[in-house]
DNA sequence: GGGGCGATTGTTATCGCTCACATTTGGCCG
DNA sequence: CGGCCAAATGTGAGCGATAACAATCGCCCC
């Protein structure tokens, strides 16, 4: 920076005037620094600016299992929107959602001095982690949260329960069956509620729940067991993967979908669409998740202190080929 | 950082000593020092770090849509083992990967003063556009790359989709169909490469080739293409998320596999295994390719001015129920 | 023509740390 | 018991930027 003040014939402060874009340069002060920075190859040096400023202009991201279609996604709107906003984003994936691994990966980003950090933590433990959290970073939860806790930003995962199971029950199916999510994920715990409470209301018997843990080959058992009650005529099923296992299981043991049995899955994954048949399912506008968090963390940024609020984001029901009346009506 | 020193009653340099963790300093007084930083909650400034040492224990990631599968499972384990090496990292994610965003990027990471990156590139100028990068930063490409550039880690394509083609002409089909990716990527050339020389070398009949985007959608439109020719009997597909639409066009038109269509994907996505049929595919090890592509790096970092040189990964051929001999055979 | 004022530009201190070197300490040996 | 050497600790100088304030400059107006 010296060396460019030197070129250019002028202090370094003007040189730092002209990187910030500050007014008060005059248009031919600041062409002969911007030439002098050309001819330097000169870059500022974040790490002293960061110094200075108190602030790196990065953004934590924790996050699970960044293999999931569901954080995957939402992980990249994030980057996308942060990149517009002039932001980096550095990310930390865990294997585990426990309270002591969030809260030393939130703990970790702190130290590495980001600006904020969006959590994205499906889990029960995680979501606990974020209630008592020692102030100094602002921190926004993404997908899963408990109340009186950080901002959060999610899908409303109660009402795309509820539609799901109200289109089977309004095609004609006594009730509907219920492959849930891992008991611990919040997620799961909300698709189960608005299952179990739109069969309530409407006074349908609620059949034993089934459990698996989000991938194929669960949905895949579970769909084995399904198979096996002939009284089965409707599922709906915690996510696209499990729901892929049960369209196997079920085809397997040659029940025809839907004619014989409707299945409706939770995400709408880019494969739903393929699979055999076409799957009805629940859609997740995870691009809006990850902008919607990262415009409330850049807010809660600017005027800290700012009261915790919820951004909910409705879910919409995709209708295809895996769902029909059933065979008696 | 003061304050410790004072309260420890040494001197800052000491208090330095103690967080890096070097010798020469007396177990009673590296104690005092620790009491003084756990009493004060003291955690060192990263950026003053930075700035002296000029390095800032950041990577930079590259990489093209991290939605997809394959980018991003090496991204997670990337993370992973960056984590344990003490590393973080920020990613930076294209939505094209022309010449320019990719040179685009690097310089951003460059700018922003990462240690190293890691570019997960698999399209031609993308690959292209590392082949002269201004040095600076030790760079390493993951999953395609050019000759005479920076050092690759990758997985053997052609190899892979050599076996799968030997896989399908060892059954006793005839020939073996192909839908390949867009021409544009690396990857999607090298397995038709793999393809077509697997065919020329047994000499069997080189059928017209046709194209895909990767998408599901792409793969069902090859795939009613395919239905359409009573003659197709085995179709090696270049991906995963394409098979699914094939086996769901072939399905449509009522030609059962694997007993009339053989098909093999490339990838082995965690739902391959639950598709109708389970899929017989070409496993990529994306953890093993990320895993490598970092400690790549790590070293090149260390004594830079190291030779270019290239990791390859085997891939392996998972036979399941999407395949079978001809059906005269 | 001098005063005044806003627009530019420069000066100095400082952010929190590590590096290089100086200094002190402590133990062992002759 | 003094001297010597290695181990332990301290001192001062930057790293490369921004912040706060000071100093000029130029122009307008009475």
């Amino acid at each position: 920076m010296a060396d460019v003040a030197k070129l250019a014939g002028v202090s370094h402060q003007t040189v730092s005037r002209v990187v910030n874009g500050s007014a008060h340069v005059r248009p031919e002060t600041r062409r002969r620094v911007v030439a002098a920075m050309g001819e330097l190859d000169y870059r500022p040096n974040p790490a002293a600016r960061a110094l200075v400023t108190g602030r790196s202009r990065t953004l934590g991201v924790v996050s699970f299992d960044t293999t999931l279609y569901g954080p995957a996604s939402t992980l990249y709107a994030i980057e996308q929107a942060a990149h517009a906003a002039g932001y980096f984003i550095t990310i930390v994936s865990l294997t585990m959602l426990d309270r002591v691994s969030v809260l030393g990966a939130v703990e970790r980003l702190r130290v590495q001095g980001v600006d904020g950090v969006l959590v994205i933590t499906p889990q029960e433990g995680a979501a606990d982690a974020l209630v008592n959290l020692p102030a100094g970073v602002p921190v926004v939860a993404v997908e899963a949260g408990r109340p009186n806790s950080v901002p959060l930003v999610a899908v409303d995962q109660f009402a795309g329960a509820a539609s799901a199971t109200r289109l089977l029950l309004d095609l004609g199916h006594p009730t509907v069956w219920h492959v849930a999510g891992p008991s611990d994920f919040l997620e799961a715990q909300q698709r189960e509620d608005g299952w179990r409470s739109t069969l309530e209301k409407a006074g349908a018997e609620i059949p034993r729940m089934l459990t698996g843990d989000w991938s194929p080959r669960s949905g895949y058992r579970a769909g084995l067991q399904l198979a096996a009650n002939p009284k089965v005529s409707a599922v709906f099923v915690a996510n696209d993967q499990m729901a892929l296992g049960v369209l196997r299981a079920l085809n397997e043991r040659g029940r025809d979908i839907p004619r014989e049995v409707s299945v409706v899955g939770f995400d709408d994954i880019p494969e739903a669409q393929y699979f055999t048949p076409p799957l009805t399912t629940v859609r997740q506008d995870f691009g809006e998740v990850g902008r919607s968090s990262l415009r409330m963390l850049l807010e809660l940024m600017q005027r800290s202190g700012h009261p915790p609020q919820r951004v909910t984001i409705a879910p919409e029901l995709v209708v295809r080929r895996s769902t029909a009346r059933p065979p008696g009506a």
